[in-house]
Parts: structure tokens; sequence; C-alpha cells
DNA sequence: GCCAACGTTGGC
DNA sequence: GCCAACGTTGGC
């Protein structure tokens, strides 16, 4: 089983938007060739946090469940979704998506000042210099370290 | 809103 | 294949 970490900017999905869904939900519109690879990584079962980027306090706030490896992303192919990408149209296995389902939310949100502040996380990608993918893969070691984080606050 | 960092595109 | 220009991400 591997670990994830998911990115989402609150404002426009969340984990609570994902919580009141009340089944899982298509992980679509990622639009980067390395963040795409990983999400064909992704099997049933992997787990991965849910982060919330861009707002007032970035932070991991909880965690779903792959439920549905890697399928063709359909938003692609769709002239009025925001993440239309024409050449989608002559080739729909170009972009990719899984469904996740929602798992748990933290009492408290890991905020990314203590994953910065905490050692043990010196190596994580999340954390490494201009980062900007929005699927990144996270160690068991990581994965372990942050639930206890998680857990202790 | 600013700006650094990065991926992607396209001219050459 | 190089590299400048551009668009985007995301913390602050």
């Amino acid at each position: 089983m591997a670990y994830w970490l998911l990115k989402s900017e609150p404002s426009s999905f969340s984990l609570e938007d994902l919580m009141v869904c009340r089944a899982p939900e298509p992980w679509s519109g990622v639009r980067n060739f390395q963040a795409r690879n990983f999400m064909r990584a992704m099997r049933p079962g992997d787990l991965g946090f849910f982060y919330h980027s861009s707002c007032a306090k970035p932070a991991i706030v909880g965690e779903v469940e792959i439920v549905r490896a890697s399928y063709p992303d359909h938003t692609a192919l769709d002239p009025g979704d925001h993440h239309y990408d024409p050449r989608a149209v002559v080739n729909p296995d170009l972009w990719s998506m899984v469904d996740v389902a929602f798992k748990e939310r933290y009492p408290a949100p890991v905020t990314l000042a203590r994953l910065k502040a905490c050692p043990a996380l010196a190596g994580m990608r999340l954390l490494a210099r201009g980062n900007r993918l929005s699927v990144l893969p996270v160690t068991a070691e990581e994965w372990q370290v942050i639930r206890r984080l998680a857990r202790d606050s």
C-alpha cells in the first residue's frame, strides 16, 4: 500500500465538501504530467492526506482513501470545463483521474508551519523548495509522523 | 497583491 | 536541443 498527498484549494473543493458527498468523488482536473503519473501509480486501498493550499492556513486537514485506480479524465473533453484540453479530444487517455473517498477529518489541522517545524519531515516533498505539484507521494515514515502530529494536537 | 519557483510552449 | 517568454502555483 502507498501513501499520497492531494492538494486542493478549499475555496474550490475542501475536505468538508468531500465529507458531505458521502460517496467517492473523482479527483479530476489535474493537468501536470508528473502529478498525473503519480495518480496512475495509485491503487485502491492507498491512503492520502488532504491538503488545503492557497488559503489563510495551509494545512493537512484529514485523510482520504483511493477507491478506484486511474481512468481517463473526461473533464478534459468538455469544452465548457475549466480544465478542457483540446489535445485530449484526439488522445482521451492524455489525462487521468482516480476516485477518492472521505476517510477522516482531523480535530485540528496539521498546519504547514507545524510540518516545517518537525525535524523528522525535513525531507518531505511537500516542503521541498518551490514545490508546486498537486499530487505527491508520501513515505510510510512521513505518514506515521504526521498522523502522530494530528493525534497529539 | 507580490514574487519566487517551476512547467510548458514555441521560435530558432 | 536550447532558451526566452509566458502562465500558473502557492506561501506570505
